[in-house]
DNA sequence: TAGTTCTAGATTGTTCAACAACTTTGTTTC
DNA sequence: GAAACAAAGTTGTTGAACAATCTAGAACTA
């Protein structure tokens, strides 16, 4: 394999894609020959993705893909709480982002008779990403994306398609319903239910498969 | 120079303690002599700071010490507004954290008359990393670390210690009384106005200094 | 057998030298 | 003075080598 772009770049989509294991030990030698790069050029980029958190790098044990544990789970939805509920309350309504929660919305809705949970949990994604770019933020954005990814993992290892994803296509249309009648602050409310049943209902998946 | 611990937080450090002007390139060569590693090494560490927003990375040019410009200054305070307002307002009364804010806004208004600007501003960050602490979470915490550095920067290239740290050493004591008194809601309020006032002073101090 | 110690193997951490890829600088040319 | 070009310098990447550390299994003890 000799993808372009910066090597980075390709193994978090590679890790996000699922294509190594959440807790996974990612060998230097294995991945560099995978690669096509040198071990020191794959060291590189494995610094990268241990700060952003999609990677556990532990001096003199190597590189694992990062397997978050119950107490991560909390965490990133509080990060979420904090900052996509802040984007949506201090939002302008004219604001080019609505177009693209409407739009992921929309794409959502569409795969659903289908249950293409895959694309759906994209369009989803997709929409939270709307919610943040309100803020015109890159900090606030670029936190969001790392936190993102991390539960990105989180679902691969839950692998419930149809309860973490059918509720919340609903819940999504309610959240963008409430922005364009009655305003952010009403809407960055909904937004926040949405966040805790979401998270209720990945703590109990993780529960129910005994995760520590 | 072979100070101990992991190269990317002695580079970090030396960023921010001012060793290296804010905008000036981090020659691999040089850098790799001075703190006597390789270079393969130096641009491991190099990676790291890069994803923290503390130097900036461009192909083939080698990486400089961020320069923030006006609008960092302002996407910085969003984030600060964000993050720190947040966790403030969900904050417990009896958060340990609390008393931390107690420590370093007595610290800062011990050094007042002494007018020790350097100990002052180290106080005065360290009452606002007792306010992000307030959230217990570690992610915020670390992209509150990240935005502080940058920051810290900004103020090393403005340089007006005085008007920068005098009048918010009053102001963060009005965060913590308010906090105390009327509960977190009404300390959330005052420090937006603290973050706002903030703000518009470096700003201004960009402005005079006619920087980009 | 269970637990401990020790050894051998494997993996990561780091360095070095070399070269390719690219940028920058200075010169020539028009 | 502007554009084209050549030379020099810097970063990007590699491969090999070795040191430092961890891991797994064998040998040993109780």
């Amino acid at each position: 394999m000799n993808q372009k772009g910066p090597l980075a770049d390709v193994l978090r989509q590679s890790i996000i894609d699922g294509d190594f294991a959440p807790g996974s030990r990612l060998s230097e030698a294995a991945l560099a020959e995978q690669f096509d790069v040198s071990r020191n050029t794959l060291r590189e980029a494995f610094r990268v993705l241990a700060e952003q958190g999609l990677v556990e790098h532990i001096p003199h044990r190597g590189v694992s893909v990062a397997s978050p544990t119950i107490a991560d789970v909390i965490d990133i939805y509080r990060a979420r709480r904090v900052i996509e509920c802040a984007a949506l309350r201090q939002s302008e309504p004219e604001h080019p982002a609505v177009q693209r929660m409407r739009d992921a919305l929309a794409e959502a809705e569409e795969q659903l008779p289908q249950e293409n949970w895959r694309r759906i949990g994209s369009a989803n994604m997709a929409f939270h990403d709307a919610i943040v770019a309100l803020a015109d933020s890159a900090r606030l954005a670029r936190t969001y994306r790392d936190v993102a990814a991390e539960l990105r993992l989180v679902f691969l290892e839950i692998d419930e398609p149809r309860s973490l994803h059918e509720p919340y296509v609903r819940r999504n249309r309610a959240v963008l319903t409430t922005l364009l009648d009655k305003g952010p602050d009403a809407a960055a409310d909904e937004l926040e239910r949405y966040l805790t049943a979401s998270e209720r209902s990945v703590l109990g998946a993780f529960a129910r498969m005994g995760h520590a």
